[in-house]
Order: structure tokens, then C-alpha cells, then sequence
DNA sequence: GTCTATAGGTAGATAGAC
DNA sequence: GTCTATCTACCTATAGAC
């Protein structure tokens, strides 16, 4: 019989960071309470306090590991070659199998930005430490295709806006968009799965010089 | 010498409204304390608690009234005449303008979707008496005109999310766009006055069978 | 390292005078 | 209607035994 909660036999410490970011996910930073991360990782709150100083040195680190992955892919994608075209169909790929495989991340992250804008941005240099952002280049190359008319004029940080915008919104508003269109959980699962290809084609009729 | 804060001489439940919902979008539902309303109200926790039984029916107050502006004009874009494009397009402008009037609703929205989905339900058919929601309409007549060749073949949810995302995200996501592409907050006020524009073109490219 | 017990502080809600 | 003072509950964090 394979044990399908938090493993009780791995450390303390990745048992509390697994319990956390679970809680944390579900009821964001003010609403998550160190006993409930307590009694998922099972133990008590003496201990969390042993590993981890307080509730926001906590968080921060559960929120640098959710990410770290995140980043490390967009880096990868935006630092390598291809086209925008190929890039962007890269990206989606990448971020919607992230999202897909982790629904609840979105919200955290939109709310944990919003919240300590600075302290993000602290995450963000830590887990892409060179000097340039790998956005800087992409945009960049946006605006040279643009110039050998490959792809549409546009401003290239509204374009971005909108790869992102359709990629990560319908894991923000899930609830509201599934009332609106009447959609139960499996179909909406389903678009999700499908989205990555959907969007390739949408984007591509977008931007595509004729 | 007009009173740029929150008028004095008005009755004390519009004063609390009108305080609340600044703090309940600037901190969250859980954020937000009740002796910050009171103060933003220029009156004491006690007179809350006598307009207001409780912070959560408050809170169901401010958002109810948040959200009707935003439900009343779709209703009327989306029981009206026009073609999917017009249509698509007067949502567009309504909503951009609507969103950089009140940059933060999108958050508070959100999360109080995600909070309590089902009082998001309530509110929605409060909103909306009629049976039938506009959208349900609004996604045939996608169907339809896909059927008679007007616009590209694709699942009229994905669309709709896609008109979404690409207009609601970055008044969700602002802080982090802003690092990412290195956008200064004047440089991004002006790309969402803008935006409106952008993305009729955009969607045109899309959606529209050449 | 792990626990029980508790300190300390905060915030929603109420009692009761005016 | 409006206020001051207070109750009550909860939650983070720590003290201290084992």
C-alpha cells in the first residue's frame, strides 16, 4: 500500500514545504494558518517554528521553489534560438503543461506579486541571476522580425501582454469563466488540455504577415 | 475649498461603502480590517457594526455594487445587435475603460471568486435576473457565424477566453509585467489607454475568415 | 528534534452610556 | 445615531520539559 499523503518518512523540512505550499495555494497568505500547515505535514507548530523562523520566511521559501521552476523554463526558451513564432509556441507548450499540472500556482503567484511587489522581485533576480532578463532579448528579436516584415507591426510588450494574458487566465478566473460559459469541470479540463494548440493557431493568424 | 476625500456630509452607509471598498481592494477580505474602514470613514468600529452586521455582509456589499456596473454592460453589448466582431469590439471598449477607471477591481474580483465561489453565483443572478445568461446567446451567434463562414472555426469558449485574458490580465498581473518588460507606470498607463485599439486589431487578424 | 503549554498581540463583535 | 470600553476568539510565536 503506497502512502499517497505527504511521505512520513522524508524529512521534516520537505515534508513542512510540501504541507505549506499546498496550504498556502489553497487559502493564500493570510487566510493559511501554521496549524493547519502543521497537521498536514504532521507534526506541530513548535517544530515548524524550529525549521522555519515565522510564517513569512515560510512562505517566501515555498514561494521561490514554486517559482524557480517557472523562470528556469522561460529562460531556457528565450535565451535559445528560433524564431518569435517558434519561441511563443515554446512558451505555451511549456507554460500551459506547468499550469495544467498545477492549476492552483496562478492565484499564489498573482496575489504573492501584488502583495510584496519588492520582495518578488528579490525571487526574480534570485532565480535568474544575470544581469539581463531573458525578456529583454525577446522583445528585442520581436521588434526585428517586425522590421523584415515576418510578423505584424505591434508593440512587442503588448503582444507579450496577450500570449500571457490567454495563456494564464482562464487558470485565474476558472470559477467565474466556468458560471459564465456553463462549463463543468471536465470540459474545462479538456479546453485546458487542448488550449496549447488552440492558442498556436490563434496567435499564428495574429501576427503571421500574410 | 472642495473635499477631495471622502465627502463628510453624506449619510454615514455611503461613506462606509464608499471607504470600504477602497480598503477591501487595496487589502483583500481578509487584509482588510474593520478599524481601517472606519477610519478611511471618518467614524469608529461600533457605527460599522450598526450599519453592518458583520465584515462579511459588507464585504457581499461592496462587491455586489462593484460588479454591477461590470455585469449591466455586458448585458447590454451582448443582448444587442451587431456582428461577433461589433460586438466583440464593444466589449472592448467598455470593459478597457471601465478597467482603467478601477485598475484594482480585477484582483478584488477574483479572489472573492475564488474565495466563495458560490456567492459569486448569487451575486451574478442578482446581477442578472433573467434566466438566461447574455453570454449563452453570444456564444451561438459565434457558432453561427462560424457556420456561415464569417470567421475562423474554433471553440467559441476559447475565444471568449482569449478576449478575456487578454484584457483583464494586465490589470491583474501589473507588477510583474512591469519588471519583466522593464515598463515604467507611465509608459504602462499608456499602453492600456492604447489597448482598446491594439487588440481589435489583433482579434480581427485572429478571428476573421480572410 | 519533538513535544505541551502558554504568552502576547490583534481584530471582529458587543454592551451600554449619551 | 454615535461614541468609549470591553469581551471574546483566534493565531503567531516562544518557553521549557523530554
Amino acid at each position: 500500500m503506497v502512502n499517497t499523503s505527504i511521505s512520513t518518512d522524508s524529512p521534516s523540512p520537505d515534508r513542512i514545504l510540501e504541507a505549506a505550499r499546498q496550504v498556502f495555494a489553497r487559502d493564500g497568505f493570510l487566510g493559511a494558518r501554521m496549524q493547519d500547515i502543521a497537521d498536514a505535514a504532521g507534526l506541530n507548530k513548535a517544530l515548524l517554528h524550529y525549521y522555519f523562523k515565522n510564517k513569512e520566511q515560510l512562505f517566501e521559501r515555498v514561494f521561490q521553489d514554486a517559482f524557480r521552476e517557472f523562470m528556469q523554463k522561460l529562460q531556457l526558451i528565450f535565451t535559445g534560438t528560433g524564431s518569435v513564432i517558434e519561441k511563443t509556441e515554446a512558451y505555451l507548450d511549456a507554460h500551459l503543461d506547468l499550469l495544467n499540472r498545477k492549476p492552483d500556482l496562478p492565484l499564489f503567484v498573482i496575489n504573492e506579486v501584488n502583495r510584496d511587489p519588492d520582495a518578488f522581485f528579490v525571487a526574480l533576480m534570485h532565480n535568474v541571476p544575470q544581469g539581463k532578463s531573458p525578456f529583454q532579448g525577446f522583445m528585442q528579436q520581436i521588434v526585428d522580425e517586425m522590421q523584415e516584415g515576418k510578423i505584424r507591426r505591434m508593440d512587442p510588450r503588448a503582444f507579450w501582454f496577450n500570449v500571457m494574458g490567454m495563456t494564464v487566465f482562464p487558470f485565474l478566473a476558472r470559477p467565474m469563466l466556468q458560471r459564465f460559459t456553463e462549463t463543468d469541470d471536465g470540459h474545462f479540463g479538456l479546453l485546458m488540455r487542448e488550449r496549447a494548440q488552440h492558442l498556436k493557431e490563434f496567435i499564428r493568424f495574429a501576427i503571421e504577415q500574410p
